[in-house]
DNA sequence: TTAAGTGCAAATTATTTGCAGTAAG
DNA sequence: CTTACTGCAAATAATTTGCACTTAA
């Protein structure tokens, strides 16, 4: 069983072609990569395997709880990003081009973050650098 | 002429009823306020004065060109809001509720920003902290 | 008067959902 | 065998656009 194929299983979900396939293509040459649905969609058209779209939004969220992706909202234009790369970093976003670019964790430090309003807990801090 | 009929013409767009009643709206209490289109639209359904949903949504765009109000994508579910706080700050998103609060930008400094890739230009710097 | 703005409905774009059929455990 | 997953097409949601009509300058 290959690497991809464990990951799969091993976060809880059936072992499947499309979540195969896709995993391939998301993680599949071990870099860090960022991905519209779409783009996905497009790369597998002119593959050989034939996924649905709908299919394609499903793993990928699925893919979001488990852990193996993170969903970058709000680039531009309502479209999602998902990254490859679901350790703590930032991004700058160009806004000519939408591409996002990641930023390690530690070129960017972050002394103390300001109290949250009454109640609420912090979760996750993103930082969005917008260039051009 | 009121001060927001002002504000209006000042930013080189002509004086009309739509762009005034929402002007009211959005800064007429002065205070800073985090509006996604449709609650507006649903605040002059309520309301004596009738706009088109896509006069809204132009409008909205065009004060943003203008300066008026700034526009925070990607804070869940592919909705803009819409801030009519201009100056340089940051924001809690409560990921519950999907609600805003600022953080004043001295309550969360930041020494030096990255060097961005090659070519491109920093005009911004967002900093989204999520919170439950 | 005349170009900019508006309303309306239709178009677009991104994503989700319902459901019958298929396949994994 | 049985329940999760897939494919498809239709539904939804947010926003934009085309175009005839209106209105501000």
């Amino acid at each position: 069983m290959s690497d991809l194929a464990e990951l799969i299983s091993a976060s809880g979900m059936r072992l499947t072609q499309p979540r195969l396939a896709l995993a391939e293509l998301l993680f599949g040459d071990g870099k860090n990569r960022h991905v519209t649905a779409d783009q996905l969609v497009e790369q597998l058209e002119t593959s050989d395997t034939r996924i649905a779209q709908a299919t394609v939004y499903n793993t990928l969220n699925r893919f979001v709880r488990a852990g193996l992706l993170r969903q970058i909202a709000g680039t531009g234009n309502g479209v999602s990003i998902f990254d490859t790369n679901t350790e703590p970093h930032h991004h700058f976003l160009n806004e000519s081009t939408g591409k996002l670019t990641d930023i390690p964790l530690e070129n960017l430090p972050l002394k103390h973050l300001p109290n949250p309003p009454d109640g609420e807990t912090i979760i996750a801090c993103e930082i969005v650098i917008k260039t051009r």
